[in-house]
DNA sequence: ATTCAAATTTTGATTAGTCAAAGTATATGT
DNA sequence: ACATATACTTTGACTAATCAAAATTTGAAT
């Protein structure tokens, strides 16, 4: 069984590599995804590899082995039915339950996620709107589209966010941009890097680029 | 913060103190209690002093400072509130509940603790009987005494099982031995190193004084 | 008082994970 | 083709936790 520390490294190299949509990950992207150093990441990806992880290619990046898909698989299932957990039966606040979820995702076991999933009712998404893998480690890919890419005059679906930030979860809350919601775009100047937006009736509002990125939404 | 190990050391100073009724702990114990070689246990308890978390006696033995009380306690809240949580509201076998709160209790964040409390209406025993220690740190101490101790004739409740082991819990529980349920002491003969007894009307059945002495009851 | 066994401590070594700083490779621009 | 900035790797050092084996202390028994 691979240590926290490893249990760390393996859903983050998925988690990017889903992100990205390429299978390889480099090295700048596990060390800044961990908060390390560049040489901590190189050091800890050549164990890894040489535990049959993950392929390392030098100065060129990591791919996760069938093995390390499988298990980063499991890793990412526990720490979405956590998130669930924490908001649906504890009532915590989503801003809070991502560092919670880090912890706990390396103590629980397979049994005890087993009872939480279908004590759950087998949820499908976490309270951010991201897909919770199957037992089998499958995942359900969305075709979603960043906030920042739509036209103005469309109306779409907000399907997830991206941003695991408290300050920032907050805020979405607070403008009621959650997964489900449906968004009016009322204007988008390229030029201007903002765009202007609407839910329901309720005042319209701007996001920036950076922020507008952080959302992913469809239709 | 603590470590993990040094949080699982603590507890089990604590309980070892508990259940001996004496504040100083030998080094023998708590190596013991830990699984690890007596040196190892020198070494870390060494370090645990110089932290503050317990006075150090060498070769008398160790005692748990108030900020090392204090913290121990709610390593042991945390630990009997999961094991009540695993059982209550998942549903596992009390037999296998105490191997995953000792993962457990190292990531659940004081914040999720005192949800989990609020969820499960604030119990105050857990699956296996024993105390769960208030947020303040007090702990609520029954005067059992073990089932070994008890004579013919008696009829006694059961308090709490003092062994985690999952055979003997399932053993235990194939035999109706619950806290909660009463017993009768059919017969105790010193010599034999046995009891007879007998729960409600079932056939009565023998225990020997090990496994009497795991069993702690009262009335 | 002497001896001995048990408990405890000390010593020297190992492993996982980390950093700082120095060294190396590579892509890009001229 | 050359220079250089950027990304990456290597090296040397450190900490926490552990073990095996040797050394020490202590309480009891003779
Ligand atoms: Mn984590
Ligand atoms: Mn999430
Ligand atoms: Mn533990
Ligand atoms: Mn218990």
């Amino acid at each position: 069984m691979p240590s926290s520390t490893v249990e760390n490294y393996l859903k983050n190299i998925l988690i990017v590599s889903l992100e990205t949509k390429s299978s390889v990950v480099s090295m700048g992207k596990i060390a800044q995804g961990l908060s390390v150093t560049p040489g901590t990441a190189t050091t800890m990806i050549k164990n890894m590899a040489a535990d049959g992880w993950i392929s390392y290619f030098p100065r060129k990046g990591v791919r996760l082995t069938r093995k390390g898909r499988k298990f980063a698989m499991s890793m990412l299932r526990r720490h979405r039915l956590l998130e669930t957990f924490l908001v649906e039966t504890l009532g915590l606040d989503w801003s809070e339950i991502h560092v919670e979820a880090e912890e706990l995702e390396h103590a629980i076991s397979e049994k005890v996620l087993e009872k939480l999933d279908e004590f759950l009712g087998r949820p499908r998404t976490d309270p951010h709107g991201h897909p919770i893998p199957t037992k089998g480690g499958h995942i359900y890919r969305a075709n979603s589209k960043t906030l920042f890419l739509c036209k103005a005059g469309m109306k779409v679906r907000i399907d997830s966010i991206i941003d695991q930030e408290s300050d920032f979860l907050r805020f979405a809350r607070s403008k009621k941009l959650i997964p489900g919601n449906e968004v009016t775009i009322l204007s988008h100047e390229k030029e201007a890097d903002a765009i202007i937006l609407q839910i329901g009736s309720d005042n319209p509002f701007s996001l920036g680029s950076r922020s507008s990125e952080k959302i992913l939404v469809s239709l």
